[in-house]
DNA sequence: AATGAATGAGAGTTCATTCAT
DNA sequence: CATGAATGAACTCTCATTCAT
C-alpha cells in the first residue's frame, strides 16, 4: 500500500498548528525591523500590480522601484534579488488567503458546516483575489528551487485546512467518506478554487461565481454522502 | 440565467467536427513544405526538452538551435520569433494529446463506456506527458495574445471531447446528470487530469497514477448517478 | 499664382524670432540635467567623428560607446536608440552653424552689408564644418520621419536668416530683387554653401574657399542689382 | 593661381568625347553577354524601386531578388555584391539622364540657344527623374571608394555638357562670362537641378517645376550678360 | 545556368545589480 | 539609510553570401 498511514488526531479546525504558513527569511541590509516590514509592504504592493499586468519576466526592477516610490538603490537594501520580490509577493498572497479562510471557521461548527462555510469562503476568496492567485500559479516556477518549495508548502498549508475539516466531518459523522480520500478531496477542493482563476476565460462566460460555487458544492456533496464510493469500477 | 442555450446535437463522440484543433500558420522563409515540417519537428523536439528543464524565458534561442542541430540562422528560416517556437511546442503537445485520447474512443460505445475509457486514457496521457502538459500550462501566458488564444482554443477542443461524451451518456441514459452541468463536469475532468501534472509534487507522494485515476473516477461516478444533485445547499 | 503671400514684416536680421532652431526632446533614463548635457556632448563628439569617417550605418553603437569613453550601457542611459545619436549630432551641427552665422550679423547693418557679411560667413562656416555639413546632408534620410522633419526645419531656420536679410535689403533699397524671388534666392544661397561640401571633391581641385566665395558672391550680386530680371525668356 | 589652365578646344556640344560616361565592369559568373545585359536590366529595374522606397541599407538582397523575379542564387550569378547593384542602378540613372539631355542639343545651335534648351531640359529631367536623382545623391556614399569615384565621374560628365555649352557661348559671343567662371557656373547649373530633387520638400510648396525653371533661368541669365562681374566686392 | 537552404558573425538593445557618494 | 549613475554580459534576430544540387 502506498497510502500514508493516517492518524486522526484531535485538532481544532482553525487552530494554529504545524500546518500553517512558513516564512523564508529574506536578508536585508537594514537593521530596523519595523522599517523593513514597512518598506517590504511598499515593494509587494507595487510589484504585485505590475506582475499581474505584465508578468514577472516582463516587469523590470526599475518599474517596481518607481511604482513603490523607492529608488532602485533603496529597494535593494530590502531585498537581495528580483526573485525575492516575487517570493515576498507570493507569500503575502498566501498569507492573506489563509487568513481570509480561517476567519470564517469556528471550532464549534460541525464538519459539515465547516465544509460548506469553508468551501464557499474559498470560492469567495478565489474570486476576489483572482488575479493574485493566478499570479502565484503562473509565476511560482520562476522562483529558485528553495523558495519555490516554501511557496508550495504554503499552498499545502491551505489545503491542510480542508483536510482538517474533512477529518472532523468523519469523526463527528456529518461527512461520509473514506479516510483515504481525504487528501485527494482536499486537493480537489483547492483545484476547484484555482480553476476559477485559471479557466476563468472560459468558465466566466457560463457562470457567475455564485453559480459556479453552488454547482461545484453540489457535485462535491455527492461525494461526501453514503454512496457506492470505494467500489472498484470494472475494466471496460 | 447566464447558462448557455444547449442544443444536444447528434454527434459521434470521436467524429471529426468543428471542435477539433485549430492551427495558427507560422510563416517560413523556406518553401519546401516537407522540409518545413521536418525542420519544425527538429525544433520542437529540441526546444521542448529545454523548456521543460529551464522554462521558456531561461532558454536562449542559441541553446535551442544547438539542441536541434541547426544553426541559429537556419532555425530562423523556419520560425519568426522565439515565441513561435513556444507556440509550435504547445500546438504539437495538444495535437498529440487529442490524438491519443480520440484513439481509444469508439462510436459504438455507450456514453458510460466512453466516459470511463476516455477518462482513464486522459489520465494515462496526462501521466505519460506530464512535463509536457505542465509546460503548456506554465508557459502559455508567455505567448502573444493572438497565439495564446489559439492554444486555449485547442485546450477547449479537448475539453469538448468530454462534453460530447457526457451528452451522449445523457441521451442513451447511461449517465445521469443535469444538462447544465455538462460544461462544468467536462472542465472538472480536464482539471483533474492537469492536477496530476501541476500538483504531482504533492500527489505523487501519496498515489500512483493508477490509484489516482481510480479514486478520481470513483468520485466522479458519484456525480454521474442519480443523486440529490440540483438540490440547493441551504445557507449555513 | 502659386507664390506665397508675402508680408514684409519689420524684423531685425539677427533677432530671436519664430524661425529659429527647434528641438526634439530625447528622453533619458538619468535625471541630472547637467549630466545629461555633458554626456550627450561626449556622445555627439564621439559619434560625429565615426559617422564622418564610416557613415551612420557602418558605425556600430559599440564603437560609438568606446569612442566616447562610456560603456554601452551607460550610453543607452542617455539615448533611446542609435538614431537618437544621429539626431543629436545633426541638431548640434545645425545649432553651431546658426550660431556662427548669427554672430556676425548686426541689426544696424544695411541689407546689402548684411548680405555680404552673411554670405561670406556662411561660406566660412561651410568650409570649417565641411564634413559635418556633408554628414547631415547624407544621413538625414536615415532618421525616422519625425526626427527627419525637425532636422529639415532646422535647416529651413538657417535659410530663413537669409530670407530676412533679403527682405531688409528690399526695404532699405540696398538690394534690388523681386519679392517673389526672396525664397528662391535664399535657397540658392544655402545650396551654394552646401555645394562646397558635397562637390568639394571636384570644386576643391579648382578653387580655394576664398576664391569660391568671392566668385559666387559676384555672381549673386549680378542677380541683386537692377537687371532685366522678371523678363520672360522666350521659347527657343 | 590655382585655376586650371584652360584650353578652349573646338568641341561639338553634343558630341561623343572623353567627357562621356564611364563604365566599371562588374564581373559575372555567366558568359552570355546578352543574357547578362537582360538580367542586369531586370535587377536594376527591381532594385531601383526598392531603393527609392526604403533606401539602400534597408533593402535586402532577398527583396531585390523577389522583386525582379530571380532567385537569390541566380541574381548572384550576375553581380558580386549588393553594392554592385547600387552601382548598376546609379550608372543606369546617369546614363539615362545624359541621354535625355543630349537628345535636345543640336550642333548648330548657338551657345545661348544651347544653354536655354539644355537648362530647360535638365530641369525637365530632374523633375521626371526626381526620386532617381535623389537616390544617387543620397546613396552614392554607400558605394565602395572605387565605384563611388566612377559614379562621381559620370556626374561630372553631365556637368561637362554644360561646360561645353558655356564655352561655345563665349566663343560665338552669345554668352558673356569670364572663362574662369565656366566650371563654377556649370556646377551651379547642375546643383540648381539637383536642388529641385533634394529640397523639393520645401520648394515644391512654393513653385511648380515650370515656375522654378523659369525663375532660375532668369537669375542665371543675369549672370551671363555683361555686368560688373569680375569686379571684386570690397571688404565690409 | 538556375536554385534556394544553410550559414554565423555581428547588429542594436536591455536590465539586474552594484557601489561611490 | 538613501540614492541613482554606471556596468557589461547576454539577449533576440538579421541578412549578405555561398555552394551542393
Amino acid at each position: 500500500m502506498r497510502f500514508q498511514k493516517y492518524h486522526l488526531i484531535e485538532r481544532s479546525v482553525a487552530g494554529e498548528d504545524g500546518d500553517s504558513m512558513k516564512t523564508h527569511v529574506i536578508p536585508a541590509m537594514v537593521k530596523d525591523e519595523q522599517l523593513i516590514a514597512r518598506r517590504r509592504r511598499q515593494i509587494i504592493d507595487g510589484a504585485v500590480q505590475l506582475f499581474i499586468r505584465k508578468g514577472f519576466h516582463k516587469t523590470t526592477t526599475r518599474e517596481i522601484a518607481r511604482k513603490c516610490n523607492l529608488s532602485i538603490g533603496t529597494m535593494y537594501e530590502y531585498i537581495q534579488s528580483k526573485e525575492d520580490i516575487l517570493y515576498l509577493v507570493c507569500e503575502s498572497i498566501h498569507r492573506k488567503m489563509e487568513e481570509k479562510i480561517r476567519r470564517v471557521l469556528d471550532e464549534h461548527d460541525s464538519g459539515f458546516e465547516a465544509f460548506v462555510k469553508g468551501f464557499r469562503q474559498l470560492m469567495k476568496v478565489m474570486d476576489e483575489m483572482r488575479s493574485y492567485v493566478l499570479l502565484i500559479y503562473q509565476e511560482t516556477k520562476s522562483l529558485p528551487k528553495e523558495k519555490m518549495k516554501i511557496v508550495m508548502q504554503n499552498e499545502e498549508a491551505i489545503t491542510a485546512i480542508f483536510e482538517r475539516i474533512l477529518e472532523k466531518g468523519i469523526q463527528d459523522g456529518t461527512l461520509q467518506l473514506d479516510v483515504r480520500s481525504i487528501k485527494l478531496l482536499a486537493h480537489n477542493i483547492m483545484v476547484i478554487g484555482q480553476m476559477w482563476t485559471f479557466r476563468y476565460w472560459s468558465l466566466g462566460r457560463f457562470y457567475t461565481i455564485e453559480e459556479y460555487t453552488e454547482q461545484q458544492l453540489n457535485l462535491l456533496l455527492n461525494q461526501l454522502r453514503p454512496g457506492k464510493s470505494g467500489e472498484v469500477v470494472p475494466d471496460i
